[in-house]
DNA sequence: AAAATACTTGCACTATTGCGCAACTATTTA
DNA sequence: TAAATAGTTGCGCAATAGTGCAAGTATTTT
């Protein structure tokens, strides 16, 4: 197992690859992008998990080093996808299309992500009218308060 | 997803699952049950793994409290096996009987499970010429040395 | 009863992880 | 060129994880 690291190899093991797996936003990723067998740059992915950027980066960042996720730069995104190949890997996805939904969280990602999906033009996400979180304190502040 | 903890049934979420899987000792625990498909005593994994008792027993609870194992006390041993059901927990098994092993370190654990468990009587861990392992410092001291 | 065996656990220590914030780079649009 | 957008990262913090040692329990054997 081995992922690309500029111009070096570096071995990524099975646990490596777990503890990747080992935090929800990071199952949620995957979850989203394996059921929906599409690429998606952070920006989609922020939509739909519903949590900041930051974050995203971070853990998409955990998954690219895990060797589960590749990344491609074009413009201002950038496209994550599932690596496949291998018998290993090939059952991990499988497993992780099986997580049970009880409480209909990743149905309810998949669901964003695919809503999200239709404001692309030309397959790509484009400048759209992000739906942006918003600001925990000041949800309110949307009706432009005049004091 | 859900474990026994005395009366009470305590949530496992599938990232507990992944964490519990995130290391490498933990990893092996499962291959030798996967791979033998027989329960086992924590010694006989003490003597497959070449670790101590310790560590495997802390180990081992998390395999447990992560809905993964199975523990059933027999006189002074405590036979492990794995928790079969579900199709997440079927799949994650075969991922894991696909992980690769490249530097047979798997395939070792697991002849010397087979190996120690030839020592068994009517299919169980008796008290054996237990295979111990040497104490760091002092490897040397087989040859009984009288100065 | 004492010794041996199988297993567990409290303690101290070190290392790693995930988080929020704010500042940062890179690219594109106005 | 300035503003907007997509994404990244340094910092400080709190929480968690893995380890070795040594002392503990439970059970069986002598």
């Amino acid at each position: 197992m081995e992922r690309k690291r500029g111009m070096h190899l570096i071995s990524v093991t099975p646990a490596d690859v777990f503890q990747a797996l080992s935090d929800p936003i990071r199952i949620r990723i995957l979850r989203v992008l394996i059921k929906s067998e599409e690429e998606s740059c952070q920006c989609e992915l922020a939509d739909s998990l519903l949590e900041p950027e930051y974050k995203l980066s971070r853990h998409l960042k955990v998954l690219r080093q895990a060797g589960l996720l590749s990344a491609t730069k074009e413009g201002r995104w950038v496209y994550h996808k599932l690596v496949t190949g291998g018998s290993f890997l090939g059952h991990l996805h499988t497993a992780i299309r099986n997580i049970p939904d009880q409480d209909k969280q990743f149905s309810n990602d998949v669901k964003r992500f695919k809503q999200r999906s239709r404001l692309r033009e030309g397959g790509k996400c484009q400048t759209p009218p992000r739906v942006r979180l918003p600001k925990k304190q000041n949800a309110r502040d949307q009706s432009a308060r005049v004091n």
